[in-house]
DNA sequence: ATCCTACGATGGACGAAATCCAAGTCAATA
DNA sequence: TATTGACTTGGATTTCGTCCATCGTAGGAT
């Protein structure tokens, strides 16, 4: 992540604190923190930090490919920070537990051209629902 | 759909006016309407009808297993009465556009055990991306 | 080192989607 | 048809996110 500062500086950002506080905040591992998670945090170390400037640095990393954004479910969006090694989610259906999983081949390859109706099919976001350890015995 | 009101009698629903135009506006195929789409649609019939008990029915249609919510992105959930059989959906990036598609073989497969995490998974849903024909030419 | 200025930050208003709640209504059973 | 508890209503509220006018500052220019 010490590196992802350096890539956004080649590519002309200009380094503020308030962008260096919120990279930081997603550094990690099966880090999946919703905007307000990441305010949180941020006001820690930067208390004046607003919501607006959190939403505004989140849509620039992941227009930059750097971040991926996680609709989980009707709450509210999530944010992963592993957006450079294609990956795919599983979500617990009791406590919405996240982990980054890694299937077996290019889900792409599963659609075959006589389903794609004319469209030009770019990616393919695959959520495995089911129970986690902990929610499996409850 | 026909049936699907017999089937909601048998599991001891109530069988109001305002549920039965519910379910009577999500009946057909491709159908993917947001819950204000069902709510103005079913206005038509029935003027008093309210935005509280659209939602009511849709929850109650989808814990029953009869319709099935489609998270888009950002935008409204849709609500896709094709509940029955096992499909994925592909999603136009641009303007929203739904189809439903099946792709070959079970998505779940996909996932090893060992990328499980003890988790008991049950499903697999796939929203594959891209542009509409009418969009790839904007 | 200091100055400039365009880019970024701020926070409060705004908006869309969905949920909540207390009061009124009615479908189904006896 | 009388009863009753499930259902409906509509307005308030919550949640999540965006917009905008104004202020501040990073980083190049001098």
């Amino acid at each position: 992540m010490s590196d992802l500062l350096g890539r956004l500086r080649g590519r002309g950002w200009r380094m503020t604190v308030q962008r260096r506080v919120v990279a930081e905040v997603l550094d990690g591992e099966h880090v999946h923190l919703t905007a307000d998670e990441v305010l949180a945090r941020a006001a820690v170390r930067l208390p004046e930090i607003s919501r607006a400037t959190v939403y505004n640095t989140l849509g620039e990393l992941v227009s930059l490919g750097e971040v991926m954004e996680v609709a989980t479910d009707g709450r509210a969006k999530r944010y992963d920070p592993n957006a450079r090694r294609p990956h795919q989610h599983l979500v617990c259906s009791t406590c919405g537990a996240i982990r980054d999983v890694h299937p077996d081949g290019d889900p792409l390859a599963a659609l075959p051209a006589s389903e794609r109706y004319g469209f030009t099919v770019s990616a393919a976001e695959v959520t495995y629902r089911g129970l986690c350890p902990d929610c499996a015995h409850a």
